[in-house]
RNA sequence: GUGACUGUAGCUCAGUUGGUUAGAGCGUCGGUCUGUGGAUCCGAAGGUCGCGAGUUCGAUUCUCGUCAGUCACCCCA
């Protein structure tokens, strides 16, 4: 099949009935959010470049190798967004919302990172997050984690799991990250070469890797934990009471790290194992220092972000197979004089009805016509051919309980009536 | 960015030790059934065998390149 051309490498197309399915999840987070009292912010597509170095942080992979970028006519440098939390501060900022106090937001809508594409990945990916402003308290971790969760739960997935941990913050992490340095210099030797690459580059990263030969090292490494700070500890022992609490199951995690420079505190994924090597679905913490370091005011945050082509995929994984049901009605004309005399028909119950109104033009057998209504998952079939012309007269089929009626065709108005009885 | 595997009809896949007209199932369309539905049976349409080059008398088949997909690494949503 050469075609001409193809949706860009590592981006993909929405076509029913994915479409559908992408349209239900947004509209839940949309209601999902306003519950929680989060209102919702778009940004551009793109932005300054420098955005992103400064927000993201310079080492890191996003912005080392994962970026869009590109001149614009007159040479500024832009960049399609990678990520949704830095041009949220940046609006934030703008439109001087942090005077206002406490802020809670959330996005949904595209991301563009340069990788190479496979399950769960793509190139241009759509995340829902929510950022919350102002609150330094483990409170506001928990509602952020309490929003992911009630999405996960409200459609009844079951194996999703919520990995925590605590990475410190400014005043401990140095230490920790000394000590780690400390504990695995003498053995790099031993090491695999992508551990002794890390050590320079983010030793935390060291706790993370995979590769067999590191297994004992990092096992025998120091815990984090043991190194935080009073205030830290402290905010995490709370978060995991509230946790608790409320009743929403998590491990401790100490390998998660996050890859961006911005976290601090709390770190937390949810992982799937239906998504295979990419099986993180929502990645998220706490963020303090972010907003500062982008000219802001010393504002604390927390939030995450969620993949919806990931969670789609764990929807799909759960129930494959569940039939809609049968919801609108299936306008059938039988020959071109009945055609005519459905047409303005059809355009009424589509003005009035809220189900919706199906309609096939071409010139169909009745039976042809009733597979198409099967099809489009029909409640009704409104049929009209020459007989009930003569009669004034249309059958009613119920679809599911495969019976007839006649309805008159004299007064549309009736007719409609007859349909809101009759339940659409 | 690295490595491995894959690429034949709308979908899932056969196949050709290189040789005239490339197959199946599902789906689509039509008939069976002048007008009552996810079934049966019959039939039809639908293919530059991803794209390009090379080897060869001849390539869908072999080789190389390229594009795309899948998986792992890296990293993340």
């Amino acid at each position: 099949m050469a075609e001409n051309f193809r949706a860009p490498r590592g981006t993909q197309d929405f076509v029913p009935p994915e479409s559908g399915r992408l349209n239900e999840l947004e509209a839940r987070i949309h209601v999902l959010a306003a519950r929680f009292g989060y209102r919702e912010i778009r940004t551009p597509v793109f932005e300054s470049t420098e955005l992103f170095v400064r927000g993201v942080g310079a080492q890191t992979d996003i912005v080392e190798k994962e970026m869009y970028t590109f001149a614009d006519r007159s040479g500024r440098s832009l960049t399609l967004r990678p990520e949704w939390t830095a041009p949220v501060v940046r609006a934030a900022l703008e439109h001087h919302l942090f005077a206002l106090g406490p802020l809670r937001l959330y996005y949904i809508g595209p991301i563009f990172r340069y990788e190479r594409p496979q399950k769960g990945r793509y190139r241009q990916s759509h995340q829902f997050g929510v950022e919350c402003f102002g609150f330094p308290g483990p409170e506001a971790d928990l509602e952020v984690i309490s929003l992911a969760w009630e999405l996960v739960r409200g459609y009844g997935i079951d194996d999703a799991v919520l990995n925590l941990n605590s990475i410190g913050d400014e005043r401990c992490r140095p230490a920790y990250r000394d000590a780690l340095i400390a504990h695995f210099s003498p053995h790099l030797a031993e090491m695999s070469e992508e551990s002794r690459l890390r050590i320079e580059r983010n030793p935390l990263r060291l706790l993370d890797s995979k590769d067999p030969v590191d297994v004992p090292y990092v096992q025998s490494a120091p815990a984090l934990e043991s190194f935080l700070c009073a205030p830290c500890r402290e905010h995490f022992d709370a978060l995991k009471s509230y946790l608790d609490l409320a009743g929403i199951p998590f491990t401790i995690n100490p390998r998660i790290v996050r890859g961006l420079d911005y976290y601090g505190r709390t770190v937390f994924e949810i992982t799937s194992s239906v998504l295979g090597a990419q099986s993180s679905v929502c990645g998220g913490g706490r963020y303090d220092g972010l907003v500062q370091s982008l000219g802001g005011p010393d504002v604390p945050a927390v939030g995450f972000a969620l993949g919806m082509e990931r969670f789609l995929m764990m929807l799909q994984a759960r129930d494959s197979q569940a039939q809609a049901p049968r919801r609108g009605l299936q306008a059938i004309a039988l020959g071109a004089q009945a055609r005519t005399v459905l047409a303005p028909i059809v355009a009424e119950l589509r003005r009035t009805l809220e189900a919706p109104t199906f309609a096939d033009y071409l010139e169909r057998k009745l039976l042809a016509q009733l597979k198409i209504a099967d099809g489009n998952r029909a409640r009704y079939a409104l049929i009209l051919g020459s007989d009930e012309l003569a009669a004034g007269e249309a059958v009613l089929r119920d679809l599911e309980h495969r019976s007839d009626r006649r309805v008159p065709l004299g007064s549309i108005r009736v007719l409609v009536e007859l349909l809101v009885e009759a339940g659409l």
